[in-house]
DNA sequence: GCTTTAAAAAGTAATCT
DNA sequence: AGATTACTTTTGAAAGC
């Protein structure tokens, strides 16, 4: 009858109305953190599959835009860290960790934790280096891997640690305090992992 | 064959002591007692005997955390209720006492590599991440505990209600990861 | 969900010398 | 560059916001 349409439509319109604020919060933060469409719209569709499943309920909207956004990222192979999603976002690092866990989990993404690799473009061009580094720095993430090196360690800081070594070999050097800035590290950090690297991996380091 | 030589870290139960409390009277004669009701509306209580600390409650109900012994939360509880007895505090007799949960550690002296171990347990079984912390995240059903799995071999069995529960559930994990040749 | 307690694992971080 | 301290994760109960 006339109210149940009336009520439908009223949810119809929030509902729209939620999923545009969620779209704009999408772009608003990928604008910020300057992602290609690819990653915009692949965020969408995750968020859209999580209000199909309803799993906003009892969640922000921010929080499941922001959680989509890194879950994105990560699907298309170029990860962005909880902080840096944390940055553009209106919500804590904690939720935002919290959120991806659940709609993760809800929709069955099944993401491998994030490679080191898919790190090195990006911290090498804001570091203006160029291919030949980004190769070495690969070839040693590899090496790193096949020597269980990588295990438990935080991916920014092992990417970090082989893009240092690989600028020293490649004789285009970048000092630890700018492979960390980029990185989003601490030079502690950079330290500690490149010389387990360095170390098991037979690497020499001639400063 | 199966000596998991688990070590107990701490130990966490519940009892109720009596029917209520004066937190204020335990806070004034217990040195140390620490008792702010905005902040948490349970007093803390911490002793050196077997090492523990307590939170009292204004119903009667006592937590007791920190052993490191399933023994050693009768022995600790039993003083507790000793010293309020001292104070002029009466308490229940034989207060039932109920571990509700045991963390213990383990080692199956082999390194790992975790993301080997993600796909052969089911990503969608694990939860591991490593840009927030080192530990695998695994949750078992029988027995019903979480196990975290280090990069070094170490492991961190939570949840556990007696010593058994992570002794089976070292095994399970131990089992599990050689089946699918990962030790 | 948060608050408080204790404890281990290993990595990362902040601060002080 | 160390050394220290501290926070990340997991678990569980308690009473109340």
């Amino acid at each position: 009858r006339l109210r149940k349409w009336q009520r439908r439509i009223r949810v119809s319109n929030a509902t729209e109305r939620n999923l545009a604020f969620a779209l704009s919060e999408l772009d608003r933060m990928a604008s910020a953190l300057g992602l290609p469409r690819t990653v915009r719209e692949t965020a969408a569709v995750v968020y859209r599959k999580a209000v199909d499943k309803n799993l906003i309920r009892g969640r922000s909207i921010e929080g499941v835009a922001a959680a989509a956004l890194y879950a994105a990222c990560r699907q298309c192979s170029v990860p962005r860290t909880l902080d840096e999603i944390e940055e553009v976002s209106r919500v804590s690092r904690k939720e935002i960790g919290r959120t991806y866990r659940f709609i993760s989990r809800e929709l069955a993404l099944k993401l491998m934790p994030t490679s080191p690799i898919d790190y090195v473009p990006r911290f090498c061009s804001g570091l203006n280096l160029k291919g030949e580094v980004q190769s070495k720095s690969v070839e040693i993430l590899r090496q790193a891997s096949e020597k269980e090196l990588t295990s438990g360690r935080g991916p920014t800081g092992v990417a970090a640690a082989a893009i240092y070594i690989a600028s020293i070999l490649c004789g285009e050097r970048r000092t630890q305090r700018e492979v960390a800035d980029v990185a989003g590290v601490t030079e502690v950090t950079i330290r500690n992992r490149y010389k387990e690297l360095a170390e098991e991996l037979d690497i020499e380091i001639i400063l | 064959m199966s000596e998991s030589s688990i070590k107990i870290e701490n130990v966490v139960a519940s009892t109720k002591l009596a029917e209520e409390f004066d937190l204020t009277v335990i806070e004034s004669e217990f040195e140390g007692a620490e008792y702010n009701k905005q902040k948490f509306p349970g007093l803390v209580y911490r002793v050196s005997d077997p090492k523990a600390a307590f939170l009292v409650f204004t119903s009667g109900k006592v937590v007791c955390t920190g052993t490191k012994n399933v023994a050693d939360v009768h022995t600790v509880v039993g003083n507790l209720a000793k010293k309020l007895n001292s104070i002029g505090i009466k308490t229940i007799e034989d207060p039932q006492i109920t571990v509700q949960n045991i963390v213990a550690s383990a080692d199956l002296h082999t390194i790992l590599n975790l993301n080997a171990i993600a796909i052969g347990l089911g990503l969608e079984n694990i939860e591991y991440e490593p840009e927030q912390f080192p530990g695998l995240v695994y949750r078992i059903d029988e027995p019903k505990v979480v196990v975290l799995i280090f990069s070094s071999g170490k492991l961190v069995v939570a949840g556990g209600k007696s010593p058994e529960d992570c002794e089976r559930s070292v095994e399970v994990v131990r089992q599990q990861l050689d089946s699918m040749g990962l030790l």
